[in-house]
DNA sequence: AAAATCTTGTTAAATTATTAACAATTCTTT
DNA sequence: AAAGAATTGTTAATAATTTAACAAGATTTT
């Protein structure tokens, strides 16, 4: 790496590709290769291998002529950009079955974003474990969150209840909200939120399908 | 609308945003208005009036000076555009915790995009319904997916099998993919594929946030 | 009825993101 | 050892996307 850069003025979609590209390289790490070129990464990613090795130059890494790219050094690299350095511990509000999926894929994935709890209004589930994550009663939501330093809230209860359940993630002190309910929130400036609704990238998969249909005709 | 647009070139990022103002909107008719401002729009989707009412431009939709656009009409032309006339069947692989969360949300939501088959390898859910969607063998996706005309398959399977689970959903004969695995994978040109791993939003999330928590030290 | 205000629609400007072009270097082949 | 091929790193060009600016029309206020 040549010079120290702060990455704060890493472009929006670079970071996005950084952690594309550090679970691609993960993938990688598998196999009996220690180093991998840009045009190997920008084809599991559906992108060109400009863009990989300009995403690269931005970060300051350099890989070597006609070997390319250490897969290791790199995937090391892009954790002290994109992690935290003490890890952010993260909580799952809604246990229903996309809650207990992302909990199953999450947990043990990257040791410094770990989810460290849930939280569910159901008393059946409330006080059992899911995939070793131990389910809370929403009302002790607060609490929680600051005894166990939570940062960040992943949204995953019925729609109903979205809204009141940010406002109790951004009364309980988190720094970052992701929503997967298709009913949008407000925060404060000082949250980072992130919403994402399964059913926008299902109709734009559909509308394409629809574009190609009528270009035949 | 003042002329008929082929709506082929409506850039990428508009469609997903009228698919999120449809979304808006649906929310906002149960509300007793007829009618709703560009900046009330754009509040909800955390943007600007501007880019509300430049998409509304390109989509040809015009609303009445002071009084904003109509709600039930905007729903209607914009669903002219994103949903196919005679809709799209869609399936689901994979009867995880993922895969039924999306077919409780999707199901009776959106009828000109209907989830018409789930498919499992596990024996305990073949021949079982969720939600009301039968659940298949995977072994008979090819004849069901042909059967029912089913245009558009989401991967929802454990990773391992993403990549043969794709390779028979194009070989069925799908036109467009949705893979919500983290493991990527490759289809010919005329599938139309859309990846999505939750662990990037998160990491973006966290990256964010890493970057508000430096910036006050 | 004149002035002020609000809101749309649209062109132009600015910003952000991607792609092309190519020099420099290393490896392989002849 | 010279020529050819492959690959990186970077600047420049292009394309896509967002934002600004503002005219024009509708409504409200004075």
């Amino acid at each position: 790496m040549t010079n120290i850069k702060s990455f704060k003025h890493l472009p929006h979609k670079t970071i996005e590709r950084l952690s594309q590209y550090r679970r691609a390289l993960l993938i990688c790490l598998d196999k009996d290769k220690s180093h991998i070129f840009s045009h190997e990464i920008a084809k599991i990613q559906h992108i060109t291998p400009v863009q990989v090795r300009r995403d690269l130059m931005l970060i300051g890494y350099s890989g070597t002529l006609r070997k390319g790219y250490n897969i290791q050094e790199l995937i090391d690299l892009i954790g002290t950009i994109i992690d935290s350095e003490e890890g952010l511990n993260t909580a799952i509000i809604g246990m229903g079955n996309l809650g207990r999926a992302l909990i199953k894929y999450l947990t043990g994935r990257r040791h410094k974003l770990e989810i460290v709890a849930g939280f569910d209004t159901n008393p059946d589930k409330i006080g059992n474990k899911f995939s070793g994550i131990q389910c809370y009663s929403t009302e002790q939501l607060d609490k929680i969150i600051k005894e166990k330093n939570i940062k960040i809230g992943i949204i995953t209860v019925p729609e109903d209840q979205t809204v009141e359940t940010a406002q109790k993630l951004v009364d309980a002190g988190v720094k970052g909200i992701l929503n997967y309910t298709p009913k949008p929130v407000e925060v404060p400036d000082h949250v980072y939120l992130e919403e994402y609704d399964m059913i926008t990238t299902l109709e734009k998969v559909a509308f394409y399908v629809k574009m190609t249909e009528e270009k035949k005709k």
